[in-house]
DNA sequence: AAAAAAC
């Protein structure tokens, strides 16, 4: 049966292809174009001035705020300049895209298992959630595509997703990885963008060459944003809203370039954006859509500086003149409370899973020393390579924790004839994916990798998940297994235990115990001895991603706002019906 | 301590 090739195996293909064509095409036209840094349009973010909203816009240009008249430096261009050049169909079906349709194909998932999901909702005056496609108005356009990628039916998160978002509403979401979140956060902006395209609307005039795209979608990793890129690009095909990636290591001209020939739905990875900030080459002065992916990833540590900076010190609109999505299968307690800061009267949403982490993932877990990890590991490979499917190696993907254990494991597993590849952050963005391009196609069936492809990745066939080295945060593990039973599919992860993963053991134990796995008398052992409730307990307890953290009392001291208003009283359960769980729960905080 | 993310 076909059915787990459709779409997401076009959209492997088609990036490959347009990665190879695009950087050739690029080079030809290098240093002909602007290649100079547009320095004389650069203004510094501090000395620029923030535009109020009742400003009048500059005059100039009274035109439909389509993509299509954005293209070129500004200047006003009828919806038709851009006919002649046709928009690359990314189904790749241009004989007959219906023929595709009729066939009733859905993406493999197993949608009678939907019946039962624990859905949370929390905040004031919760849309309801619906059953179809048909019963929400999207638009013709979206439709059609929404059918050519033979989507029959909305999985939970955009069952509930979609509906709060059409709404208006600020959402933070929560759903099991393959589960469905990037179309329950495109859908709505792309069916906003094709509403506002019919309004005449103003876009100001500064930099000739800024660019003011209306929806911003931010990932952590740039395979991440390609990967978005792409999906998007399929469900705004012939909708008239134009979809653009940046994101580092790669060519900026020909980024600007895409840019500069018009920009409604900028998907971005935060270096590279501020980078364009500070060119001014974008504005985000129009955006009236911010979606962060792997949200809580966003907002950590590593990343909350420049996510401030993008949203906070730039002309972005308040929260509440911007409708703010964040998205993730992870929200920490004290994540969500961060994050509060980029929201306005939000909704939360938590959705049980189908088609991913925990009931369709089997978990094992070994003890394995230090010293025994590669012949350990050789063991399960050559295991494995007796059950290859229809002569092929099922995929393999094995994380370590350094970019240099990477390196030495890839080529340890070259040297003893297992064809494989590495990405981390160490390689040349070309070399990153590459190495995605040949694991995908089966080419080289094992795929070492750091964190960096622990998110959001969405690679079919992957049919194990190694642990070679243990994360140290349980919901890195719960991301990492995550790449494989995808979409209704199941899935082996395998993790190698030992003294060195003891601050693990307890959340670990936890987290295998809540979907059902079973837990090794050792590692119970282990478990015990362990962190008491330490910072890594699963942050949300129970048996799915999350729970909303103004409803934990814990929150509320030294911090009325949180606890105030919104979520008081009768706001959430609304679309609940799952009340088995909750008052035991362990705040993250305690 | 490591990983990711701009040039």
């Amino acid at each position: 049966m076909s059915t787990r090739t459709s779409w997401a195996d076009l959209a492997a293909n088609s990036a490959a292809e347009n990665t190879t064509a695009g950087s050739s095409a690029n080079n030809a036209s290098v240093g002909t174009t602007s290649a100079a840094p547009a320095r004389s349009t650069y203004v510094p973010p501090h000395l620029r001035n923030r535009v109020p909203s009742s400003d009048p816009p500059a005059p100039a240009y009274s035109g439909p705020a389509s993509s299509n008249d954005r293209q070129g430096y500004g200047g006003p261009a009828s919806s038709n300049d851009r006919q002649g050049e046709r928009e690359v169909n990314p189904f790749g079906d241009d004989d007959d895209t219906e023929q595709a349709f009729s066939e009733q194909e859905n993406t493999g998932i197993n949608f009678d298992a939907y019946e039962d999901i624990p859905v949370e909702t929390s905040g004031e005056n919760v849309p309801p959630p619906v059953n179809t496609f048909a019963e929400i108005d999207l638009g013709e356009a979206l439709n059609q595509n929404i059918r050519r990628c033979k989507y029959v039916k909305p999985t939970p998160v955009q069952r509930h997703a979609i509906p709060i978002s059409l709404a208006g509403r600020d959402l933070m979401a929560c759903a099991q990885t393959g589960s469905g979140k990037t179309a329950a956060f495109c859908f709505p902006i792309i069916s906003g963008i094709m509403k506002m395209q019919g309004q005449s609307a103003q876009r100001p005039l500064r930099g000739a060459r800024t660019v003011y795209p209306l929806a911003l979608i931010l990932s952590p990793t740039r395979e991440l944003s390609m990967q978005i890129h792409e999906e998007a690009r399929k469900f705004s095909y012939q909708t008239g809203v134009k979809v653009v990636v940046a994101y580092g290591g790669a060519p900026l001209n020909q980024q600007l370039r895409e840019l500069e020939r018009g920009v409604d739905i900028l998907v971005a990875t935060p270096g590279r954006l501020v980078d364009l900030l500070e060119r001014a080459r974008v504005s985000l002065q129009m955006v009236k859509y911010l979606a962060l992916d792997e949200a809580d990833r966003m907002l950590d540590m590593g990343f909350e500086p420049q996510i401030r900076k993008i949203v906070e010190q730039n002309d972005m609109p308040l929260p509440g003149a911007r409708q703010t999505m964040l998205f993730s299968a992870t929200f920490p307690k004290e994540i969500q409370r961060l994050a509060s800061d980029f929201l306005f009267n939000y909704i939360f949403l938590a959705v049980g899973r189908v088609g991913s982490s925990t009931d369709l993932i089997v978990q094992r877990v070994e003890f394995v020393h230090e010293s025994d990890k590669r012949s350990h590991l050789m063991d399960l490979l050559h295991a494995q390579r007796a059950n290859g499917v229809q002569g092929k190696q099922a995929l393999t993907l094995v994380f370590v924790e350094t970019k240099k254990g990477a390196d030495s494991l890839e080529h340890w597993l070259y040297v003893n004839g297992f064809p494989s590849t590495s990405i981390h952050g160490d390689r040349t963005q070309q070399e990153r994916e590459q190495a995605l391009r040949s694991f995908r196609s089966g080419n080289t069936p094992i795929l070492v990798a750091t964190d960096v492809a622990a998110r959001g990745l969405d690679i079919p066939h992957v049919a194990h998940v190694v642990n070679f080295d243990l994360p140290n945060d349980i919901d890195d593990y719960v991301h990492r297994i995550g790449r494989t039973g995808r979409a209704g599919k199941t899935g082996l992860a395998t993790a190698f235990f030992n003294e060195g993963n003891a601050s693990l053991a307890r959340s670990l134990a936890d987290l295998m115990q809540e979907s059902n796995q079973e837990v090794p008398a050792w590692l119970s052992r282990y478990a015990v001895r362990s962190s008491y409730g330490g910072r890594n307990r699963r942050s949300g307890g129970g048996r799915f991603g999350g729970r909303d953290f103004r409803r934990d009392s814990s929150f509320s001291r030294g911090s009325s706002d949180y606890y105030s208003g919104a979520n008081s009283s009768g706001g959430y359960g609304a679309s609940g019906g799952y009340g088995g769980y909750g008052s035991g729960m362990t705040s993250a905080w305690d």
